[in-house]
DNA sequence: GTTTGACTTAGAGCGCGCTCTAAGCGATAG
DNA sequence: CTATCGCTTAGAGCGCGCTCTAAGTCAAAC
């Protein structure tokens, strides 16, 4: 209860670890504007607090469903326009999803030719010997 | 009845059109061995066959699925190797399509996410005005 | 005080998969 | 015959998303 746990900072390598992001990967965000500039100690040294760490989780999101950075930038600068943005920001999220969803589908169809092929291997198989 | 229809060929153009590849990158993976040379006519200028064209919808499903050149490579040397290599291709095939479902389930978790944000978003929405 | 080691920066480099360029050839149209 | 056009080649260039390097600063350990 002294507060001290939840003001718990991180440094960029500890952030690597717990987002399975790289220490270079993470300073590149920072660099082209991906997220807001982290906080710093005196001399420097970046500080993730829990909510950056919370940002990088949903960055991760937008990354491994294919979203471009550039398209992720564009929703990081609108959500630093606030609640005057929600609107924007609900629109990319959407359209993203439908890409997603859109994506997946077709690599679903691709994925089917592909287990034709294996079937029909397997049926070679049973019919040599 | 001629047996015209089933012997056409194609220019690298035509098929192209016909796949959804470009021109260059139909050369470009001839070059690269993707595929057996291409029959030429007297001038050198290639002539895809149906067969041609079928062995590059398969390259596509590879492609789409997210194979890397180099393993599509890799089973295409096996191909060329014939019935013996028929172990190692299913070997690939079906490596490949557990990475496949493997990928496709972590992109649902993470559009789980990107959902779960969006339904927020709606909801913030309605308790505004 | 010195060494170690993690941090900082700007900017260069890389791997992938194309994508394009330049220079040239051959076939058909006028 | 010439012009046009699509094809040929080897090889350069590009866009993306990192990834790494070099040179330097700072803090803690000895």
């Amino acid at each position: 209860m002294t507060g001290s746990e939840i003001d718990q900072t991180f440094s960029v390598r500890q952030t690597a670890a717990r987002t399975g992001l790289s220490a270079h990967t993470l300073r590149y965000y920072e660099k082209i504007g991906l997220m807001d500039p982290i906080r710093r100690s005196p001399s420097g040294v970046r500080c993730y607090s829990q909510d950056d760490v919370g940002w990088i989780e949903f960055l991760k999101c937008l990354r491994a469903t294919g979203m471009p950075i550039g398209l992720m930038k564009r929703y990081m600068d609108c959500q630093r326009n606030g609640d005057a943005s929600i609107g924007d920001r609900v629109r990319i999220l959407r359209e993203h999803r439908e890409a997603v969803t859109e994506r997946m589908a077709e690599m679903q169809r691709y994925l089917d030719k592909i287990d034709a092929k294996i079937a029909y291997y397997n049926q070679e198989e049973q019919h040599a010997t």
